[in-house]
DNA sequence: GTTGCCAATTTTGCTGACAATTTTCCGGAT
DNA sequence: ATCCGGAAAATTGTCAGCAAAATTGGCAAC
């Protein structure tokens, strides 16, 4: 099944299956029957079960004594909170961001700025939605907050099905590419407190949407 | 051992290891031998594994492939990062909290405030750490954040053993009390933006004086 | 005294089998 | 037709044992 013929352990059982989930493969609430699972993936069941743990307690899954496990369903109201801790976190990182960015960063960060103007005038949305991810990323990168970061990454993994819905949205680009530069130049020119609040501006405005389109 | 007569199940293995390594009685680096674990609690190797998997998730247990997992030592810089993280995060639960105080909320924390006030006066340090636990529990509480409780309970967790000693340095309470009585007084007036900001400035201030102790 | 190597021991990683619990399904009574 | 009880099936929870890897200790060579 994996080509390596070896039988796979269980951190990277744990891998694959947290691909699943986010990558949507396996849909919120769909019941994950240990057997089956050990089945089609070639694996034993005690492997399985240790990474069913593992991301129950990163919140992807969720499970009930005796009763199994399942795709943990992130509820519109979840998400929001979701995302104002993500707010919050990400806001933390800008700041640092912008004490720490060096020459090369911002150089960086400013050819991400014009990829995304451009990708908005063409129209391209799926070169806006990977050039949005990149600024966090960057971000996030800059900071050198391996506490944020590793947490901000988790969080992102259990509401990731509503980033998804949000970036098909008509109109959604036009609102948040001057979010984006606005984090872009305060970071550029190091205003800390600046950077700081348009990040969690722009992640409010974010919540603010998901609130909306789901209500 | 238990009492029960009967054998503990991974989910009661994880939280008594999460306890004896929040409480100290297991010490960082010391080795967490799986063998040795299970014949000291009474269960299965299995089940201790499967705890140690979800601990290590949590950050409070290291693993390495095939070298077995031992209690995390949390460095000072990593203990800054949490407690600035932290920081974004309470912040954040003041928010919400100040925007969302019943009068009985509102009541309650401020017979905290006097009696940490009292406790300070008698140089009653330990009904003064209690207090000040209360006050941001209760924050917590108000702000009705689950994703955010969950999160700052988990850093705790792993920066339990840095509050301690800070918690032991005299002089402490002395810089602290006002700025839990300002965040007190933010909360109580709804005032959320003071809120945010007292809070934030609280635990920046406990990073800081983490930088400054072990340095 | 130090270094390098090899066997013995310890410890981890994994699997299959067994026990306990929950769910499903079916026949009968109302 | 509906509801109830109970056996059968499905599923989870647990355990003991085996294989692989790492650590330890001793012994010889330099």
């Amino acid at each position: 099944m994996d080509g390596t013929g070896r039988t796979l352990t269980a951190a990277e059982l744990a891998d694959l299956l947290r691909t699943a989930i986010v990558s949507g493969e396996l849909v919120p609430n769909q019941r994950l029957v240990e057997g089956d699972l050990a089945a089609e993936y070639g694996a034993s069941r005690g492997n399985i079960r240790v990474a069913l743990s593992e991301l129950s307690v990163e919140g992807l899954v969720e499970r009930v004594q005796n009763r199994g496990a399942r795709v943990r369903s992130v509820s519109v109201e979840e998400a929001v909170e979701i995302t104002e801790v993500r707010a919050a976190l990400e806001a933390l990182c800008a700041r640092k961001a912008a004490e720490r960015a060096t020459d090369s960063d911002i150089t960086e960060l400013q050819d991400l700025a014009t990829r995304m103007k451009d990708a908005v005038d063409r129209g391209d949305r799926e070169s806006y939605s990977e050039g949005n991810q990149a600024v966090h990323e960057k971000i996030i990168a800059m900071s050198a907050q391996k506490t944020a970061a590793s947490t901000i990454q988790r969080l992102r993994g259990q509401a990731v099905r509503f980033q998804f819905r949000l970036a098909r949205q008509p109109g959604r680009p036009a609102v948040s590419l001057p979010q984006h530069l606005a984090i872009i130049d305060a970071v550029c020119a190091h205003d800390a407190d600046a950077a700081a609040e348009a990040m969690r501006v722009h992640l409010e405005s974010v919540a603010d949407a998901i609130r909306a389109s789901n209500k």
